[in-house]
DNA sequence: AAAAGCAGTGCTAATATATTCAGTATGAAA
DNA sequence: TTTCATACTGAATATATTAGCACTGCTTTT
């Protein structure tokens, strides 16, 4: 996506709010009230531009016609992803199997999708089998971090540790031993940080 | 909420199905085609009877105009209850320490409140210090259960254990020892059941 | 210097959408 | 037996909303 204008922004984050607040897209005449605008065309460029530069998608002919292209992470739930396909995008279609009713903002950073965990590697970090494990998209990581990562078309939640040119990925329970990582050799695909869990007892 | 019927319950399911796919309410238009009506008349009776009902709420003049009735228990979340004052009931205003945006029907039963986790006991269950446990409230619990309960002003989560006239409340974790009650002697005030975890990480 | 993108106004046409009026038919409740 | 809720059809109308044309003025890129 290309870079917006600040005024472009604003009007991303006025749909934005719309979709949160009232579960609807605006009309293009609700945004040119809400932007002081004195015409609805002023309005219309913008969502032109934003369509442009991929921000959102317009629908012909349809009343709040808007959809944001980053779309999903809203009000209507995360995606969970269960099981994942090989070599394919996490957040693919066929990879998610549910969208469940999480408000994204009750973590921090912001979480993007909902990953079921699988085995019991990272059990003594409290996340065990069948958890729900709330994740933020992020090529990048912290060390100490617990991350998701991708590793010959398999998913894993690990801890990230790296010394120099070798990342380790830790589990936390020492039935499993530590994944090492030579960054010389291999890249490392992260596909996010784990910013939270959720279980249903 | 009134009982819905067969046939508004249809039109409520493709409305949701709508907002999920679309990430915006069907047109009346959309719904009459979709449940093969020949008037749009046909659909606009169902939305009224489900306005009547509570299930949805109708904006007037305005596309789209369907918002669900149920969006509105994300609005203020569920009450957080933090330490607990002695001898105040649990859900007391002083006892809650804020409103999380969770909501109740993710869990299963439904979620009254969360509850953050003090100290290590249910450690081995993956519930840790400073987690929030969402609990239903009811008065009584199976075997095998993970409660809330309350002992001289305290308020615990262990798992119960029932035998006979003795019920042992049972911590997951090998320091801490089971707490012993005599029904004959003491009451068991039940303050809930924990049906989920949520956690900040 | 011209072209392209940005940020708008003002007006009108086309059409999408909600709303109203007038019916038919069925089964349950008063 | 009348009334009420359900479950629709069919046509007409009002209005909400998108879409198009013709402009002005400013800034950035080629």
């Amino acid at each position: 996506m290309k870079t917006l204008t600040s005024r472009q922004l604003q009007v991303l984050e006025f749909i934005q709010d719309s979709i949160r607040v009232a579960n609807m897209p605006p009309t293009i005449a609700e945004i040119t009230v809400a932007m002081g605008f004195g015409s609805t065309n002023a309005a219309r460029g913008h969502l032109q531009a934003l369509e442009r530069k991929g921000a959102i998608e317009l629908i012909p002919n349809s009343s709040r016609g808007i959809r944001l292209a980053q779309a999903g992470a809203f009000e209507h739930g995360l995606p969970l992803v269960g099981r994942v396909a090989a070599g394919r995008p996490l957040l693919a279609e066929e990879n998610i199997e549910d969208y469940r009713p999480v408000d994204p903002a009750f973590f921090s950073p912001r979480a993007d999708y909902l990953l079921r965990v699988r085995g019991e590697s990272m059990r003594d970090a409290g996340i065990l089998d069948g958890d729900l494990l709330a994740v933020h998209r992020s090529p990048t990581a912290d060390n100490g971090q617990i991350v998701v990562a991708r590793l010959q078309d398999e998913v894993t939640v690990k801890r990230l540790r790296r010394t120099g040119q070798v990342v380790y990925l830790e589990a936390e329970n020492p039935d499993f031993p530590a994944i090492e990582v030579d960054l010389k050799q291999e890249t490392l695909a992260l596909e996010g940080i784990a910013v939270g869990v959720v279980r249903n007892l």
